[in-house]
This record gives structure tokens, sequence and C-alpha cells, in this order.
DNA sequence: CATAAGAACTGACTGATGGTCATATTTGCG
DNA sequence: CGCAAATATGACCATCAGTCAGTTCTTATG
């Protein structure tokens, strides 16, 4: 039945076209004076209807997080193909964070108003969780091959299981990020810019992982 | 003129009464469902009143987080009178930032809903944010010291200016606490316990500023 | 084509919340 | 006491996420 595919199709298309709305009214209007009326009035719906292909706004939100992961993932898997070492190929892994953090200026803000943990336990589609669920994942693959790749090389020396560190890595950066993001810290604590003050607590973890007679090694590479 | 300053200082108590039912309220309902009327009702005020004293709910949680800091800082000061190499220090000190993250439940999370820099801008009581400040400012400066006297001692190598790397480490500490405290991140990540996750992060940050040859330390130390 | 079943959409409405303000009460003092 | 300033009140307002009875559009069928 090509009809019921065509109609499959459009739904998908249709909600595309919100969470394309949604992001060109948070762009318009900032995340916190954003309502779920205003992104109607963006997509030229009545706010009923956006209730029709997302549970909550919560859920809406995570849908935008999710499509802006997978363009994170896209860059991640440039670098992956890199010629490079495994630790300056890490640094970039953690360069592209930070760029994508500085063109995608509502993720990491969205991110602190989602409770992840809260969502899986309410009555939030299955689908949005599971494709939430999955890019994730898929991050994480990708900074574990990196990782592993420098434990071959020897030019890593690991302190925990490699699933373990990866994890603490990326919790420490996204951490930071958050932070710098959300301005929870006063302003006049932090001296440097954000770029490089970025750059060095990544060179720092990255310290604590490497061999310590490549410890010394010069990450030049713009964190940018 | 002893009236004046009954006055004042009853101003003081019943301020501080109001933090206090806040946090009662919290502790009984949770952060996100603990309205400025169940403030009111519990402190046995009119909400009104509240704004009396707060310009905002914002400043509310304001005053409620400078007054946890107070106490985080006699735990740091404790830390750091103790006879122990730096880098032992430095641990122990960001393992009473965990601790103090279990037993303040709603700091992280009050964090997360604070934004500093708009604060700033606001019409906000001067007071509020000069007291914020300088709490704040204390722990950096405590933290500061410990590694000053590492590098004195010569257990750690700075790569970066001694300020900037002490607002490094408490940035990377506080941004991993605020993603663990507010899931974050999908739970299915977090093989490990938030305790040992934490304390693998720091030890990785510290090796990041340790000197090659006390690169193995065993920071056996619980942080708990 | 006519019509019925149902999918998609609508927007007025609800309940809750942060914040305001005209009014009322209490306090200090001549 | 009488009056002014400080303090407290709670009804009220605007806004927001989320609901749902009713309307409009689409498609299958006689």
């Amino acid at each position: 039945m090509g009809i019921q595919e065509r109609k499959e199709r459009e739904r998908g298309q249709r909600r595309n076209a919100i969470l394309s709305s949604a992001r060109t009214a948070f762009i318009k209007h900032g995340l916190a004076t954003t309502s779920m009326d205003r992104i109607a009035k963006e997509a030229e719906l009545a706010k009923g209807t956006l209730y029709l292909y997302f549970h909550s706004k919560d859920e809406l939100l995570m849908g935008l997080i999710s499509n802006d992961l997978e363009m994170l993932i896209q860059r991640l898997m440039v670098v992956v193909h890199l010629p490079l070492a495994a630790d300056e190929k890490l640094f970039r892994a953690f360069a592209e964070f930070h760029s994508f953090s500085k063109e995608n200026q509502f993720f990491f803000q969205v991110m602190t108003q989602l409770n992840v943990a809260q969502m899986v336990g309410g009555d939030h589609s299955q689908e949005t969780l599971a494709s939430f669920s999955n890019v994730n994942q898929r991050v994480v693959s990708i900074i574990q091959g990196i990782v592993q790749e420098g434990v071959t090389a020897g030019v890593f020396t690991l302190h925990a299981p490699l699933e373990d560190v990866v994890v603490q890595l990326i919790i420490a950066i996204k951490g930071s990020i958050v932070i710098l993001k959300n301005n929870m810290v006063p302003p006049m604590w932090v001296r440097q810019d954000e770029q490089t003050l970025l750059r060095e607590i990544v060179q720092m973890l990255l310290r604590g992982i490497s061999r310590s007679d490549v410890i010394h090694k010069n990450h030049s590479g713009a964190l940018s």
C-alpha cells in the first residue's frame, strides 16, 4: 500500500518541519522566552497539533538535540579518518565538541533543562528515546575507537577499563562546556577566553592518560 | 540607635528564616515542584513578603547556594590544614566537593537553573550578588593555595598560569558533578557508580598536572 | 459521485506559577 | 494618643504547558 507509506513519510516530514520551526523560533527569541505557542506560530500550526507529534516540550527539545548530535557525529567521523596519531586525533575530536557548542548555541542550554533519567521513566515516545540513546551511543563508540587506537599504539596508558575512561572523558568535557555555556560561574572568574580555557582542560585530561614520555607533547592544534 | 541595629538584625533573621523554610520545602517536595507559594506557606508568610527580602526566585536560590558554599568552605579549610602532600590534599579537596554534592542534593540542581551572568546585568540586590561572588572567590583561593603548595614542593608542573589552572580544575569537576546530578547522560552510559567515576576523573586531571615521576602515585583515599 | 470512517488539525480552556500592588497591620516616637 | 514609616498581605495579572471537544481534510467503498 503506497498510501500508507506516503502518510508515514509525510508524518516524518511534518515532524521535521516542526523541529526546524522550533529551531528558528529559538534563534529568533532565545531559549527561555520561546513557548510552545510561539513554536506553533512559527510552524503555522495550532499548538494542539504539536502535541500530536511530541508528547511534551521536553520530547521536542530532545528531538532537536538528537538532530544536532547527528551533525556532530558526521564531523567526528571525519576526524577519525584523519591520518593522525591517536592523541592528536582525540584532541581534535574534543575540539569538534567545542566548535559544535559554538555553532549550536542551544544544544548545551537545552541539555541543562532535560532530565534524561526522568524521561525514561515517563510516558514519552519510545522512538524519540531510542533515537536519543542511539545517537549518544555512537558518540561514545567513536571516542572509544580513538582511545583504543592510542592504547594499541602505546600512546595512552589507561588507569581504568577503556569503556569507563571514555565516559569519564566525555562527562568532564561536556560538563565543562555546560558550565561555560550556561554562565554557571561568576564571569570574573574566567580570565581566559572560553576556547583557550577549554583547550587547556582537554590537554590536562589527555596528559592524564598519556604515557609519561609523551607528556610534554604540544597539542598546538586550535580548539575551535 | 539600638533600634536601628535591632531592626537590621531582625531583617537578617527573617531573611535566614525564609531561606531555611525554602530549604525545608525543597527537601519535602523536590526542587521542580516547589513554588514561591509553597515556600511562603512553609515560612508562614504571604508570598508578597518573600519579595521584600528577595527580588526574584533566582535571587532566593542564589541565597541558598551561598549559604551552602559557606559550609563547603569550612570543610575545605579542614583539608588545607591536614599534614599531607599537595597532590593528596588536592585530591581530598575534590573529594569534599563530591561528598558535599551528596549531602546538598539541591545545590548542583539549583546551579543549573541559575544564569549568573544574566543576574549580574539585572536589577538584583547587589548584596546577594556580592556575597555570592565572595564565597565563590574564597573557594578558588583555597584550591589555588593547595596547587601553589604543590608547585613549590615540586609535585605539580603547570602548563598554564596558576590562576587559570585552578579555574580549569574547578570547572571540570563542577561540570562533571552537574552532569551526573542532573542526569544529563543516558543512564546506561554510566557503568561505574558515581563516586568511583568522579574519583577517576579527578585522578585523570591530577595526573595532568603532576610531575612525570609521580604519575603513578596511587590516590587511594576514598572520594566519598 | 456520494458517503461514511477515520486521520489530522484546531484553539478555547484549565490549572499552576512567578511576580505585582493597593490595602491593611504593626512599630517607633513625639 | 496620633501619626508616619516600615512591614506584611493576598487577590490579582500575565504567561505557559498541556488538554480535548469539535471541525476539516483524506481516503476507501458502494
